[in-house]
DNA sequence: TAGTGGTCTAGACCACCTG
DNA sequence: AGGTGGTCTAGACCACTAG
């Protein structure tokens, strides 16, 4: 069941994306998309709100909806804001590279009064702890450590680490959407135990993100930590004001 | 003339920062306060997806609103995604401790192709290069250099660059609001000159901020790149589904 | 079942931009 | 003046959650 402002909005984008409309092009009024796509202009402005937040196209009064440039670049854009859904490392790159993992460690433990409090659990409660480094083109790239609440997820097959998409088999484990992931993005250096399982120097910048994710009912199942390289990966945000 | 919406949305901010309504707590439904607001549900919405947006509360199908644990933390927000408009440094952090600027260089040259092709003017064009450390309570955190068109700023005074916000002078310069701001994040290392600039170590983390500064009317006004004290510094993500 | 947020309609008027 | 986006109304029905 997908909403119709959805689909507009996924509509017009591979519009732009199949250079249907180019770049600084001004592209059809609210009015004239609205009867197009048979929805009234509350409807059609939802779209084209969203596809301005997600940098595609910028909305300016009294003139129209433009085109904005595409930034091209050969790193990677971790939260590119271009998606509906929070989609996680191996749905959000797989389409661009071979994404694979290594699992360093996965064991049950007590959550810590930190984990707990951020998992919104007792402390002592079972939490899954989990340390991957994960490869792009099989080059590593990252170290994630997860904690994740093994009362909302109670199994988590090993294949699935070294493989598939965790937040996939979440969705499908539970039937609920992941709609949250509030994050704190922190500058840092390379640790010699963080090298070491990329294979790098220490002491090379990183890009640390931090944050919990939560199910579209609230529950929090996820805290993490990544540690990203920062010759690799960038963060893209588009501002918009009002 | 401020919309209805964005008065309701602040208002309700308002009521969230000063402990009015608990963490955690449930917020009146859509239809109550769309009764003591005296607006539509469509209106309230849209202040209620803003508040979302900004990280303040949590709107969980079925169930209700419910208010955000707010992160407080010992380091600035760099884009804390909490403003409607794009405020710039002075703006940004003028209430939270006292803020000032070294003003390193100011001229006025021509423009590279990179610098005019980010500012979509043509290359030899006369643009303003600014150079400023800036300090929160007088120690220096950032040092950011900023190409500003001058076909749009004619004059930029000396004094306002070490005391006013540069971004206030060109809303009221040109009598339009600022509205996009798209920037790229990156992770790096303080160079030699930087960290002389603000008297630390090169080698040590930073963060680095580059992008383009739009009024409404869609004219691009400032090319700029900010180099932030990644031990002064986060930057946080508020990701919410759909 | 009652209450919640999610989506959508068919209008209306306003503010801004261009010729 | 005519076209554009910005805001707002007064409804309606749907999907999810709880008791």
């Amino acid at each position: 069941m997908v909403a119709r402002y959805i689909e507009i909005k996924n509509s017009i984008k591979d519009d732009i994306l199949h250079k249907r409309y180019r770049v600084g092009e001004k592209i059809p009024s609210e009015r004239e998309l609205a009867l197009i796509y048979g929805v009234t202009r509350v409807t059609l402005q939802k779209s084209m709100h969203l596809l301005e937040q997600e940098g595609f196209i910028e909305r300016i009064h009294g003139k129209g909806m433009f085109v904005t440039r595409v930034i091209e670049d050969n790193v990677y854009m971790l939260n590119n804001g271009a998606s509906d859904t929070v989609l996680g490392f191996s749905r959000e790159f797989h389409l661009q590279a071979k994404i694979s993992s290594r699992l360093i460690s996965h064991k049950l433990l007590p959550a810590t009064p930190e984990i707990a409090q951020q998992l919104a659990v007792l402390p002592g409660q079972h939490v899954h702890f989990i340390r991957r480094v994960r490869l792009i083109d099989n080059t590593p790239v990252l170290v994630e450590d997860s904690w994740i609440n093994a009362a909302v997820i109670t199994e988590i097959p090993d294949t699935l680490l070294n493989e598939g998409s965790l937040y996939e088999y979440i969705e499908t484990y539970t039937g609920k959407k992941i709609k949250f992931y509030n994050s704190v993005i922190e500058g840092g250096l390379f640790s010699r135990e963080m090298a070491d399982l990329l294979g790098i120097a220490p002491g090379l910048p990183m890009l640390k993100v931090s944050g919990v994710t939560k199910l579209e009912d609230g529950t929090i199942f996820n805290y993490s930590f990544s540690y990203n390289r920062a010759d690799k990966f960038k963060i893209k945000n588009n501002w918009v004001g009002k």
